[in-house]
DNA sequence: TTGTAGGCGTTATCAA
DNA sequence: TTGATAACGCCTACAA
């Protein structure tokens, strides 16, 4: 059947040549061009130099999705993340472009702002571009069954990054949320501290009952009750740290450990306003460290997440799993680590009301 | 001509079902079910119906690959940015994310890490993919007379965000950078300093330029000589700040203006080594706000770059280009807004040594 | 080694 | 209102 292609009658806008066109201009079968692109087959010296030729002068560049559909595989994968300018993902995000970036994968964006309904939106869509797999980071726990099961259909591999797989079967990779929890507020309690607040992620959230989990087997290892007065769960913004922040600082625990850093960020704001300052009238533990945390008064104290790794690790079982080298779900635990500065009033209480304490000089 | 593609042998992977399946299941065309997909045409009540109910038993979903292969149009666009996991970007990709999704658009991400090749893989790629758009955000200046050829033959709309159109033609917006930094500078000025130095971004940058110029204006205007020893060129990189601070802090400066976010995290961490505290003993203006700036110490003046909508105005920008809406390349240019709070110094300075200009109390 | 032609899953033209 | 069928641009048996 020959091409009517060249039919057209001539309103249409310029096309891009073709891999007929180029083998029409090097004088050879389409077989032979897609071969020499492909570097697959054995193409005779002479006839790649033609089609290399030729593809230099029409400027040839194939056209991926045509090969897409052709061979059933985008070399794409979506990366669905709640938002991308919530710091915590655009480190995420990078570490898993990279790894398939070197791959040859490229990454779709989505952002689900945490809406199951944009979540199942994006979803869907990326289905439909039939993505080779999808990277999904934490958003509501639940998914509607029917989504669930277009994507069992699909057999679309998908890694789940920062939340439980539930009952959704697929691999995962995580961080010892729990672990980090116990570890911050074991250190706080450890400075002497008996009331310790908590500002808690949204409890639907895997990773927000497991920061709370830690924080009350930490409670719990040091002889401390739990105060639900000094309990307040957020959404991980700031909007709801600065909330936190007004309920709980009049209550005036001696510290506090916020499950995250926006929510950091709105907490240090309200007791800005209420005129308290850190760690004078209060020590405060959060979850998620930056570079700056560092370098501004007051030097937070943090449980750092490896971001990077978390979106690398992702990627990778991902393609693992694409190229089939696997078996049965993965689940990753990443390690957190422990950042001891001063906003704990580590140096400070130590020193003053734990003199003890501060011999062994351990700062983690 | 009959498809064979029932005749698998039926070792092939479960394919998804396709608008074949469905016409069969409703015993209608692919046109039929075509156009119901698409709610084109006039389609009886009772062909939708059936077709509606096919789609839904096979729980079929259109492949956008073939679609956009046919119409000629991919609904995607390419952001290429220098790095997301730099906290400029991912607020500037989110604004563009937006307002494209919202278009039915959704995005490719690509990370040129500022490298001339790296950036031009990307854009070879994007023509590739075929995608309808691509917003290009600031990198190395220059781009081979080859891929801007080919960007050009392409006829792909491109805007550019934060890089002069310099010699390539197209729609750009940007932020008045050189009026930001001649805004930040002068509040210096006004407020005393006499010597004040200057952390650049990379002068082969537009936009680093500009602000070095807004900064000379600046100094001019208020009858300060440019010292070529208190003048350092980084690359926008943390770590070309610390060795910034390294460099003139030593010259004792009072005061300093840094061009960008993450430079000057560098450079106060190296005020922090040596012992140097802001605004006490030096005062700081940075390019670039974040809401924890304020609530750190010392709170930072900054002068804030509209990121967000950097993002939007720049893919509305690019959608209206698409769509034809549009003759002439366009050059946004976006208001920055100085924000004083304490790293220049403001209150101390105004109040003890030049009280009369206290009084008049505009903080901007 | 190379060519032919069918298939990938849509859209769209043109008759009927 | 519908159906048949040619594009879209690529890959890839199968043949030559």
């Amino acid at each position: 059947m020959a091409r009517k292609r060249d039919a057209a009658k001539g309103n249409t806008p310029p096309r891009m040549p073709n891999i007929y066109d180029v083998a029409r201009e090097a004088k050879v079968s389409v077989f032979t061009v897609s071969s020499v692109i492909n570097s697959n087959g054995q193409v005779s010296a002479v006839s790649r130099r033609r089609v290399q030729a030729a593809i230099e002068k029409l400027n040839y560049r194939p056209n991926l999705l045509a090969r897409s559909l052709a061979k059933r595989q985008t070399f794409t994968i979506g990366i669905v993340v709640p938002d991308i300018s919530n710091p915590f993902f655009p480190q995420v995000v990078r570490g898993a472009e990279d790894v398939l970036q070197k791959a040859g994968y490229s990454a779709l964006l989505c952002n689900s702002d945490d809406q199951e309904q944009k979540e199942e939106h994006y979803l869907d869509f990326l289905m439909s571009r039939r993505v080779d797999g999808i990277l999904l980071a934490k958003t509501p726990a639940r998914m509607s069954p029917a989504v669930r099961q277009r994507l069992l259909d699909s057999r679309i591999p998908i890694v789940l990054l920062m939340r439980s797989a539930g009952d959704f079967l697929a691999d995962a990779v995580m961080t010892d949320d729990g672990g980090g929890a116990f570890e911050a507020v074991s250190h706080m309690a450890s400075l002497g501290y008996k009331s310790i607040a908590f500002v808690s992620g949204p409890l639907e959230v895997s990773n927000a009952t497991e920061r709370r989990d830690g924080y009350l087997r930490a409670l719990k290892a040091y002889r401390l009750t739990a105060n639900p007065k000094l309990m307040y769960e957020g959404d991980y913004r700031m909007d709801s740290g600065y909330r936190a922040g007004l309920t709980l600082l009049p209550r005036r625990p001696e510290a506090v450990f916020i499950a995250n850093y926006m929510m950091m960020i709105g907490f240090m704001k309200s007791a800005e306003e209420m005129g308290l300052h850190c760690p004078e009238d209060f020590g405060v533990v959060s979850f998620d460290d930056y570079p700056w945390l560092g370098f501004f008064r007051p030097r937070m104290t943090t449980v750092e997440l490896p971001k990077y790794e978390l979106g690398s690790a992702g990627a990778q079982l991902l393609l693992d799993r694409i190229a089939g080298n696997r078996q049965k779900p993965t689940l990753l635990m990443l390690p957190t680590q422990l950042r001891v500065r001063e906003s704990c009033g580590f140096p400070q209480r130590t020193r003053r009301s734990r003199p003890h304490e501060a011999a062994d000089g351990t700062r983690r």
